[in-house]
DNA sequence: AAGACGGGGCT
DNA sequence: AGCCCAGTCTT
């Protein structure tokens, strides 16, 4: 195992990390499980304070189990990937029926819940039952991939030598390792930033290699495709779900007027019907008379 | 391997 | 107008 770099970080989390309330010693495993789900795409000033919210609301996985879709999908509010709301309450479910209300600590029973991928599973693994994993998240594959790589950004998908480095790296000891992995991911949120490193703060430059090489520029520029907002799909789901989070109920016509496109509508809300994030009212000859949230 | 999937804030 | 954020799931 490569050591050489472990005091240095250790030794900067140990001052500089953030007080974020998923890390202190009483924080259940379940809230630890519900702020990595949050987390996901979502940056940590917008999770906060909806975290402390959702979990003084559903302190279980069983209060979550019980509550409907339409309940998730409002507190979820605009953390963006309503689906990932979905999914959690799911997650609540799966673990209510068969790990008997416990979040379930090994990785393998982590990765079986719905919307848990892999660095999720790591992550609840590692931070929440202290256990030994490869927490590999944008971050992590930021750092090392700039201090043993040489390179600036990590490829668009990860890569096997990646999980080989980051295991490579990983503490023996569980516990350390676990505050391993956090201090990784704390160096690349707050110095090893994507956009504007603060080199002069890390406490391993020196040992950097992209740093070494002249800071070379981003391989896979190219590849990399920035996802347009304005006017999609996605964009027409979203004001969509922001208007049912506020009406129980809208009218076919009360949609239309949510979207100029009235093709690109029809897509988005078969879309939206098939991810279950919409339930469609109709009458008795079948004619849908309006939209909702899923009561259930 | 590539594409879909939110939304906000910063440069 | 881009770019980025503690990713996951489907095709």
């Amino acid at each position: 195992m490569n050591t050489d770099l472990h005091p240095a970080v250790m030794g900067w989390y140990a001052t500089h990390a953030r007080d974020l309330p998923w890390r202190s010693p009483d924080a259940s495993a379940w809230s630890v499980l519900v702020s990595e789900i949050m987390l996901q795409q979502t940056p940590v000033v917008r999770v906060e304070p909806a975290w402390r919210a959702w979990l003084q609301r559903w302190p279980t996985p069983a209060d979550l189990a019980a509550a409907t879709p339409a309940q998730v999908l409002r507190a979820w509010d605009r953390l963006g990937y309503p689906r990932r709301a979905l999914r959690l309450r799911e997650a609540a479910i799966a673990i209510t029926e068969r790990h008997g209300g416990q979040v379930p600590s090994d990785e393998e029973d982590l990765l079986a819940l719905p919307g848990i991928g892999s660095y999720t599973a790591a992550a609840v693994a590692a931070f929440a039952f202290r256990r030994r994993s490869v927490v590999l998240d944008t971050n992590v594959r930021r750092v090392l991939g700039r201090l043993v790589h040489g390179t600036a950004l990590p490829p668009p998908s990860p890569r096997r030598a990646e999980t080989a480095t980051a295991l490579d790296l990983l503490p023996a000891d569980p516990e350390t390792s676990a505050r391993w992995n956090v201090a990784v991911m704390e160096l690349g949120a707050l110095v090893c930033t994507a956009r504007a490193p603060r080199c002069a703060d890390c406490p391993v430059a020196a040992q950097c290699r992209w740093r070494a090489a002249g800071y070379p520029p981003d391989e896979h520029a190219a590849r990399r495709r920035t996802q347009a907002w304005h006017g999609t799909d996605r964009q027409a789901r979203g004001r969509v779900l922001a208007a049912l989070r506020t009406e129980d109920e809208l009218r076919p016509d009360q949609v239309r007027d949510l979207w100029p496109d009235g093709d690109q509508l029809a897509r988005v809300l078969t879309g939206l019907l098939t991810d279950q994030l919409l339930t469609a009212v109709r009458d008795l000859d079948g004619v849908v008379t309006g939209y909702r949230l899923p009561d259930s």
